[in-house]
DNA sequence: CAAAAACGAGAGCAGTGCTCTTGACAGGAG
DNA sequence: CTCCTGTCAAGAGCACTGCTCTCGTTTTTG
């Protein structure tokens, strides 16, 4: 539905587009200092000049802009996951990999990632339009899983089998996510994608708690602890 | 510091206790329904009968409201791990079901669990008084891998060990933990440490995304999921 | 060119955290 | 007993917020 940007459109369709753009870069800056509740539509139509109520012909509301953030920063997480899984290597490099990109992405964008990942504002209520981008990550992670599949590792190795009613939520959960990324199925056995995603709540539980101080001082620079993590998650996921 | 209370104390100073205490189970209401950022000193004065200045008296400013509810539910969460975890049994039992008694509490009280593991409040610094409470469910858990190292568990049986600098900071964190719980030396290997902050940071996760609605319908019935990877991860930590 | 749509500016409403002042009440000292 | 000091609730007020409505102006469109 979006069209594409400057393409033989009106002057004034044009300058709504810089100026939506402008707005939401504004509002990232203030994002950024403020946190996500400390975000003003007041201050930011004071900084770029305007008066608050002109900004509403561009969001209807200040959730309306928070979304509009909250969109992008799915797609700029789940661009910079893909880009990481994209690279050449077995499985496991790659799945280290994209936990990296993740994890470098986060700390350069504290607010935006609390944004996506902290505890959501009450009364907020994310609309459709965001479960295609949040679903990006977990799309490119679970598609290193089918690559190392692929390549003939065992789709059943942990002893412990699946019991059958979260087998179904598996099988349900590929179906979904193979629906809103496009055509192409992904592929995994229930296995496999289960320790996904005990791998996944993992890397988002350590990248939260780094980033949220929850580790006050004990291990403050993580680097360490996350490398090691990573590769133990890894070694999990991709036995 | 705190006071036993009704000691002795003058009649004016146990009405001082006791508008104290209706005054954060009125907070903790309204944090139920608003959330963290919804909660407000006038509306909670309002439901109180009082006016919003007279508040003031009993808190120096919101966030210092926010703060006494904070170390409340880090407490209530810490009592209820520490419960869980003072079972009788095998130490892999204990650790699921200290695991499931954080589920528990956070799924009763989601909004008290996001203000100490979601996303901080911007702004807010968590003051000293708070790291003592929020140390005692990581001390819980370390008490079951004390208690499984005891019983003669291989303290080293990962293939993968710990890069020195990691060793040290998981050291110096069983140190501070010691020092903040107690005395007595939880003296856990840094190799057993390190696994269990990987387990902590997968609990913490895990719970996050059911709370914050990450799964979307994907795992609705988190109940299947957050046992196997409870299991999982259990037979991770204690090997 | 004229109608229509979009736009920025301003005033205004209800709500917020917080400060300051005012007057009432309690309890201990003399 | 009186006095006096500290505590208390109440109210007014400040600066700020999100949001709505109206009013001219500008730009696009028929």
């Amino acid at each position: 539905m979006a069209r594409k940007p400057n393409a033989g459109q009106n002057a004034r369709e044009r300058a709504r587009a810089e100026l939506t753009r402008e707005i939401k870069a504004e509002a990232r800056r203030q994002l950024a200092t403020s946190g996500a509740d400390g975000l003003s539509l007041r201050a930011v139509a004071r900084e770029l000049g305007m008066v608050s109520s002109a900004l509403y012909r561009y969001f209807a509301s200040r959730d309306d802009l928070l979304t509009a953030l909250i969109i992008d920063a799915y797609d700029a997480l789940g661009a910079a996951a893909e880009k990481a899984a994209a690279t050449e290597g077995e499985p496991r490099a790659r799945w280290i990999a994209a936990c990296r990109a993740v994890r470098s992405w986060a700390l350069a964008h504290p607010q935006e990632y609390a944004l996506i990942y902290g505890s959501p504002v009450p009364g907020y209520r994310a609309p459709e339009t965001t479960i295609a981008p949040a679903a990006r990550v977990p799309a490119a992670l679970v598609g290193i899983l089918r690559d190392a599949e692929a390549e003939g590792l065992p789709a059943q190795t942990p002893p412990r089998a699946l019991p059958e009613d979260l087998r179904e939520q598996a099988a349900a959960t590929t179906r979904a996510l193979a629906a809103v990324t496009g055509g192409k199925d992904p592929g995994v056995s229930p296995e496999t994608l289960v320790r996904g995603v005990i791998a996944w709540t993992q890397l988002a539980g350590m990248v939260s708690f780094e980033l949220f101080g929850q580790f006050a001082n004990g291990f403050d620079p993580a680097d360490a602890l996350f490398d090691h993590s990573a590769a133990q998650m890894a070694a999990f996921v991709i036995p």
